[in-house]
DNA sequence: AATCTTTTTGCAACCGGTTGCAAAAACTTT
DNA sequence: AAAGTTTTTGCAACCGGTTGCAAAAAGATT
């Protein structure tokens, strides 16, 4: 059905060859048959089979993008730049929808099969093995919002979670909270340990502090708003949380109205991520930004460079993150 | 670098046909000779190149998912939906972010040249048109979320958005508004201009009812607001509204709320969608429910059909919608 | 054991391209 | 015009698989 390369070879009247190398870039061909082809080509519609001709140049641009989070609004920002991202360096992502049915090594398989130039993973919530996995079937990875490890096998791009629970600590502290919580997420997820981790090590240096922790069952709305129901029907709860993200806190927050309580009289919320929505002035969430921008471009281009250099050694590079004040904490004492 | 079918072929003392076969669902291998392969395979670690198999079996099992909605957070869900979906058929989804920078047509030639087996184009703001161009360029197409055309020349999978602008007109003249009015996504989405329609059209039937509208720029968060700011600094703004979309309805919430208004004391909204974040409690919208689930496994189901028998005859498969009632409308009088 | 069927197998051509290489063509230089 | 250079070209092999076909092997029937 599709025009292929010989139908425009001979219709062209020139070789196989001189129809591959008019649309290769940087071959030499001369100026006349290349109109002769472009020509034929145009007039029957030819464009090359990318899929055919990776077979021999080794190169889809093709990328697998990997992720866990479809019910974290953040993440539409961060597939939005992903795709137009990588489309602006002529790739395309081909996606994977890690949920609870799929086999982690079912998905490293078949994006070897489809061999995919490279790998970003894009989740915070999976351990580093995950994207390790991909390293160790020769695919170059990113591992995006992810956690850095010890002993760094793969990239890795992303914020510092435990700076991040300190940032959140040390404002609760300023403000005056004496009884202060921190409502993470899945208490598995290696973000929610770090910023967990951070938050209670800054508290360390406020030993009047009183401060709790739970972890709601994953970084969703009905999780956060359940977790914090089940915290208002406790004899104390605390005056402020650190939610460890700002769907988590959204949640939170619409607990904390459905009782009764406000938002920041009653009780205090910090959030992290400063997605789209904790700007909307009926939500108004005072929270940690992630510069999820940076973060995505970074990843981008630290694929693209292993592409190019398939053993550059593993890197981290962590953005800080800094507050937004919004309407969710009370003012400094 | 990656282990080859040859390679498996000699370790195992076969010929390359059967390896092949022995990979290829109900091909004729004897248990003797698919027990050394598979050995073989296994001790290489080798798995088929699913590109290459590509070029004589014509299936890619990848399918085109092109939108334009990466600032609508129902959009996540559908994502969701589509790449589980699409996973559990065995088929991978190549995402397509089309942004005002990106041509449409290199989107199409695009796909074209990755061979995909098919594509959905998942958008309520894109012509039909642009869907006829992949069908033009001989792939099966389904377009989710599209506006049945007369002379329909591509599958389209959605809900009736005359109807629903019907039903919102009919709720809003049920609940005794005298002043309503219609606040719809871009002019140029096929859906906003059907659901204006439809709601012109019943209210019709409501002569005392004065109707006005106006379209904001995007389906998103800040044209819902901004637009409805405009609307409230005009001398006489509507009882109600019905607004385009959920997220434009929260937008026009928040621009609402803002002004010192009260919905639906002062101000009555009713959306449409249903996404998951109108019934967070702090939103509580009241809105025309659309079955995204539905639609989604529909149109995959269509695609599949179509990928059997591509000559299959246009289809438009459109779902009822229902009122979701919450807290933004005021009672029935 | 001889014949007929059915199943399994390998050969070779093909899918749609790319690319190293040597010959041919086009320029330069003398 | 001959010789030397550089550029362009086509051949043929290859990328990693699949598949029609005929021969070989295995199984069934007499």
């Amino acid at each position: 059905m599709a025009v292929t390369l010989k139908q425009v070879a001979k219709r062209a009247g020139v070789s196989a060859s001189a129809v591959s190398r008019t649309f290769t870039q940087g071959a030499s061909v001369s100026e006349k048959t290349r109109k002769k082809v472009e020509s034929a080509a145009a007039a029957m519609g030819y464009s090359p089979n990318f899929l055919a001709r990776s077979l021999t140049t080794r190169r889809t641009k093709m990328i697998g993008l990997v992720s866990n989070n479809f019910h974290n609004p953040i993440f539409l920002e961060v597939f939005d730049l992903f795709t137009r991202g990588l489309q602006e360096c002529d790739l395309r992502p081909l996606l994977v929808n890690l949920t609870d049915q799929t086999d982690p090594e079912a998905s490293v398989k078949m994006l070897h099969q489809y061999s995919v130039d490279g790998v970003i993973v894009a989740s915070s919530t999976l351990p580093p093995s995950f994207a390790k996995a991909f390293r160790d079937s020769n695919m170059p990875v990113v591992h995006a919002f992810g956690r850095r490890s010890s002993n760094p096998q793969v990239h890795v791009v992303g914020i510092d979670n435990v700076e991040c629970g300190r940032i959140a600590g040390r404002e609760l502290a300023r403000r005056g909270y004496k009884r202060v919580g921190f409502l993470g997420g899945p208490a598995i997820a290696t973000s929610t340990r770090d910023r967990f981790d951070g938050f209670i090590e800054e508290l360390t240096n406020h030993p009047k502090i009183e401060v709790c922790h739970s972890f709601a069952t994953a970084y969703s709305f009905d999780a956060g708003r359940s977790e914090m129901c089940r915290l208002l029907a406790q004899n104390t709860p605390c005056e402020a949380y650190f939610c460890g993200d700002d769907v988590l806190s959204i949640g939170a927050l619409s607990a904390i109205s459905s009782v009764g309580l406000s938002v920041p009289d009653d009780v205090g919320l910090i959030g992290l991520n400063d997605m789209e929505m904790a700007g909307w002035e009926n939500i108004a969430l005072t929270t940690i930004h992630q510069p999820i921008a940076k973060i995505v471009s970074s990843a981008i281009e630290l694929i693209l460079a292993t592409l190019e250099q398939p053993d550059r050694p593993p890197e981290a590079r962590l953005f800080p993150c800094h507050l937004v004040e919004r309407q969710t904490l009370r003012p400094t004492l």
